[in-house]
DNA sequence: ATATTTGTTTAGAATTGTTCTAAACTGTTG
DNA sequence: CAACAGTTTAGAACAATTCTAAACAAATAT
């Protein structure tokens, strides 16, 4: 019976999910609704696709380390991510897709958003001629102090 | 005649290069010293490993790759370049370790600095609790007007 | 409902950027 | 100029990511 109810529970949820991805084109496979029901439950969150798949498996879904880089690159592709430059050997995304900004901990590698009215370029600089702004992109890197 | 004056020229280009060698504790190597002698001449540049042997071996330095990586990664712990995150599969070095910005071109992959006048962070946010600022990265992702 | 079509998943191979290894080599120091 | 310590190199190894092509599942037409 516990079973049956996470099962309807499941369902339940994957709902709205299943709606989110054919509102942006995407099929509702098993594997792209476990997916989502991890990095749209509420909170924001920050993933790699390596530890998201991990975290996948621990919770007992059957998917593929493929299939999670394909799902976060459609993800991103169709807005429902963001991806974020932290570390020139991993990705990171990023469920938050308003514009904000990020802090990294490079003691342990932990990214935390910015909330938004906490930081503003007061003025952009000029930009090159014929160019225009495709987004803007502040990390400020911290550290424990001493 | 030619060859014998670029010869004389260039070794007079090293001697400071030497000195800036020696200051941060590395030796003056032939194939640092021709590194060095595209990347410290003048210009700031902003280059890979690959792009930059790719321009060492067009201008005749017998260099190889691996060695390049070690240059950019020695001449980084030493402070004479800079990382700066743009794309997750690459690393670019730039070679003003100054306090500054980026706009990236994502239309053509090109990377140019933002004057430091031109921006600036008014406030910056509260840190989390015990964390001190490593560094600050801004970056301007921009394109092709329409 | 069932068959057909088209999109998706997957294991494993392939690719790419980067680092490592260990042997040959070259600055530096005595 | 000998000896040592640091450096370079080719090639192997590695890690993150993408590709391939065969099996499979969702959508659509029958």
């Amino acid at each position: 019976m516990d079973k049956l109810n996470t099962r309807i529970d499941q369902n339940d949820n994957y709902q709205s999910l299943t709606d989110k991805l054919r509102g942006v084109g995407l099929r509702a496979t098993r594997q792209r609704l476990d997916i989502g029901s991890l990095l749209f439950s509420g909170k924001d969150r920050h993933v790699t696709a390596e530890n998201l798949h991990d975290e996948a498996v621990a919770s007992g879904m059957k998917i593929s380390l493929a299939t999670i880089y394909n799902a976060l690159n459609q993800f991103t592709d169709a807005g429902l991510l963001r991806e974020v430059l932290i570390d020139p050997s991993r990705t990171y995304f990023d469920t938050n897709t308003s514009s904000h900004h990020h802090f990294f901990n490079i003691d342990n590698g932990q990214l935390t958003d910015i909330p938004n009215e906490e930081i503003n370029l007061p003025g952009l600089p000029n930009l090159p001629e014929g160019q225009i702004i495709d987004g803007v992109d502040i990390l400020i890197r911290i550290k424990p102090e001493d």
